[in-house]
RNA sequence: GGCCCGUUGGUCAAGUGGUUAAGACACCGCCCUUUCACGGCGGUAUCACGAGUUCGACUCUCGUACGGGUCACCA
C-alpha cells in the first residue's frame, strides 16, 4: 500500500461528519460562532461526528492563546466536539501546522497529473501583473522540464499554483444558494502551496476535508467565489464533493459585517454584558436561520432535533440587541429561583453592602424585570443609602396622592407599622391594607407615599411591602419619619 | 471595473402561482396593578422598481436600481 492509498483507507466513511475549522486569530465574533452552531447541528441532527480543526497556516497572524478562547466558548455553548487537537481522533492531527508534510505530497501528485504547476515569478513580476487584470498569467505552466530543473537545482524559490482549464466552466451545488455556474477563465491559477512550504487555506482546506472524511461543509458565503476552484481540485483529485453550506454573514448595520474593529460584542463580551449564554445560542441560531414555525425558544437540545439546512437564509441578518435583550430575559425568568439567585447574588452586591438585607428577598423582586444581568446594580441603589428625592415625587395622579395629603398617609403608616410586633410581608401587607380599608381609599394612597418614603425613587423593583419588609423595621420606619420631616417646614 | 450572490414591515422572518401576506422584537393603545416590570388583549407598518409569462404573480423569466461578497504566497 503506498502513502496514497494509506491515506483513503483511514477515512471514516459513512455517517455525516462535519468540522469547525477556525483560523486562531483572534476571538470568537459572532459569526464565527454562529457557523461552529450550525455545523455542530447538522453532526447531531445527523447523529454524526463533529470536528474540530485548527487552521494555523499563517504563520503571521497567529495569536497565542486564540485557540483556548475558542475552545472555551466552543465548550461554555455546549458544542461538544468528537474530534480534535486535544482529544485526537482518527484522521488527525488536527491542527494544519502538524500536517503539513501531508499537503506537499498532494500538490506533487497534481503536479504529475497536470493540474497544477510550479511557479518561480518573484514578488516584484506578480506585483505588474495585479497591476494588469489581476490574474497571474500562467507563464510558469509553459517551463520545459528543463527549465525547471534548473531552476530548483539553483534553488529559486517557488510556489505550487493550481492550473485552471481556459476555457469551459465549472458547476457546483451549494445547500443554500442551489446551483452555480462560473467560466473557468474568470478563475485564477490560485497559490496552493507557498514558497514556506505551507498550504493556502484553498488547499488545506480541501485536503484535510477529504482526508478527515468531511460530507458538510458549513462556512462564510465569502467563500462562496472560491468554491469552484475548490470543486476543480477536488476534480482533479477524483474525490467526492463534499454537501456545501454557504452562510451569509451576520451584520451590524445593512452595510456592515459585525467586527472587532467597529467595536462589536465576540460572545464572551456579550456573557460579560450579562447575557446568559443559553439565550445568546438560541438568538443567534434563529439570526439566519428559521424553524419554519412559530417557535422561538429553543435549547440546544430541541435545535438539534429541529435544525435543518433548508431554513438558513441566503441574505445577510442583522444582529438586534433588542431581541436579544428580549431572549436574555426570556431565559433569566426562566431559571429556577435559586439559580437566578446565584447567577444575580454578585450583581446584587455591587450595590447592596448592607449585610442586614436578605438578598434572598430580594432575587425575586428583580427577576422579571431584567433584560441583562447588568442592570441589577442600578435597581438596587436605594436600599443602602436613601437618595435625595423632591417632594413632587408623592405627587402621583393615578395614585390620587398630593403634597397635601401626602403627610397624612405617611403618618398614618407609620403609625400602624411602628406597631407592628412581627416584621415580615404578610403582617405589613395586612397592616397597610387594613388602614387603606379603614380610610376608604385607593390602595395608592397610602402605598405610593410609603413607597417613595422608603425608597426615594419613582420607580422600584418591588412595593411598599416588600422594600418595607427588605429594608427593616427601624430602617423602614425611619425613612418614613424622613419623609414626613420634609413637609414638616 | 470583471465575476458571483442577495432584496417580504425599523429588525429577525414564514411564504414556493390563487393567502385577510404567518409569527417574533421594537413601537403605540387598552386591561391587570401599591410604582416599574411581568402577564393578557388589540393596533400601526412589508413583497425595491420596470417589463414579460399567465385567467391570475411576493412566488417563474428578463432587465434596472440598490446592497453584499470576491478578485493575496489571509483565511
Amino acid at each position: 500500500m503506498n502513502w496514497y492509498e494509506e491515506n483513503e483507507s483511514r477515512i471514516p466513511r459513512g455517517g455525516v461528519r462535519t468540522r469547525f475549522a477556525p483560523s486562531p486569530t483572534g476571538y470568537m465574533h459572532v459569526g464565527n460562532l454562529r457557523t461552529a452552531l450550525y455545523t455542530w447541528l447538522i453532526a447531531r441532527k445527523n447523529k454524526g461526528t463533529f470536528l474540530l480543526r485548527i487552521e494555523d497556516t499563517d504563520q503571521e497572524r497567529l495569536v497565542s492563546d486564540a485557540a483556548e478562547i475558542i475552545y472555551a466558548t466552543l465548550r461554555k455553548c455546549g458544542l461538544n466536539w468528537d474530534e480534535g487537537p486535544d482529544i485526537g481522533g482518527p484522521v488527525g492531527p488536527y491542527i494544519q501546522t502538524e500536517r503539513r508534510d501531508i499537503y506537499g505530497k498532494y500538490a506533487e501528485l497534481l503536479i504529475e497529473k497536470g493540474d497544477a504547476y510550479r511557479c518561480f515569478c518573484d514578488k516584484e513580476r506578480l506585483a505588474a501583473l495585479h497591476e494588469g487584470n489581476g490574474k497571474y498569467d500562467g507563464l510558469c505552466a509553459t517551463l520545459t522540464a528543463g527549465e525547471i530543473d534548473a531552476k530548483c537545482a539553483a534553488h529559486v524559490p517557488y510556489v505550487i499554483r493550481q492550473k485552471i482549464p481556459r476555457s469551459g466552466s465549472t458547476t457546483f451545488e451549494d445547500a443554500v444558494f442551489g446551483e452555480i455556474t462560473v467560466e473557468n477563465e474568470t478563475l485564477d491559477d490560485n497559490v496552493l502551496i507557498k514558497s514556506d512550504g505551507l498550504p493556502t487555506y484553498n488547499f488545506a482546506n480541501v485536503i484535510d476535508d477529504h482526508l478527515m472524511g468531511i460530507t458538510h461543509v458549513v462556512r462564510g458565503s465569502e467563500y462562496l467565489s472560491s468554491a469552484p476552484k475548490y470543486n476543480l481540485l477536488y476534480e482533479a483529485f477524483g474525490w467526492e464533493v463534499p454537501t456545501y453550506i454557504h452562510c451569509s454573514p451576520v451584520m451590524r448595520d445593512a452595510h456592515n459585517k459585525m467586527s472587532k474593529r467597529h467595536g462589536d460584542p465576540s460572545y464572551e463580551d456579550l456573557l460579560k454584558e450579562g447575557y446568559l449564554s443559553e439565550a445568546v445560542v438560541n438568538y443567534v441560531a434563529l439570526l439566519g436561520w428559521s424553524p419554519g414555525g412559530e417557535q422561538e425558544i429553543y435549547s440546544l437540545s430541541d435545535l438539534a432535533e429541529t435544525f435543518n439546512i433548508k431554513g438558513i437564509s441566503k441574505s445577510p441578518a442583522i444582529f438586534d440587541r433588542e431581541k436579544l435583550n428580549y431572549f436574555n430575559g426570556l431565559y433569566i425568568k426562566a431559571l429556577s429561583p435559586a439559580a437566578f439567585l446565584e447567577l444575580a447574588t454578585p450583581y446584587m452586591k455591587e450595590a447592596i453592602k448592607t449585610e442586614t438585607i436578605d438578598l434572598s428577598l430580594v432575587a425575586p423582586l428583580i427577576q422579571t424585570r431584567l433584560a441583562t444581568l447588568c442592570e441589577i446594580p442600578d435597581m438596587l441603589d436605594f436600599f443602602d443609602t436613601l437618595p435625595a428625592y423632591s417632594p413632587d415625587l408623592y405627587v402621583h395622579k393615578k395614585m390620587k396622592t398630593t403634597l397635601e395629603n401626602t403627610p397624612e398617609a405617611l403618618h398614618l403608616a407609620l403609625s400602624v407599622l411602628e406597631a407592628l410586633e412581627t416584621w415580615d410581608a404578610d403582617s405589613i401587607h395586612d397592616a397597610l391594607m387594613g388602614l387603606v380599608e379603614a380610610q376608604g381609599v385607593k390602595a395608592g394612597r397610602i402605598m405610593w407615599p410609603v413607597r417613595v418614603a422608603v425608597s426615594g425613587k419613582a420607580m422600584t423593583p418591588g412595593g411598599a411591602v416588600e422594600l418595607c419588609h427588605i429594608l427593616g423595621k427601624e430602617e423602614s420606619l425611619g425613612r418614613i419619619r424622613l419623609g414626613i420631616a420634609m413637609f414638616a417646614c
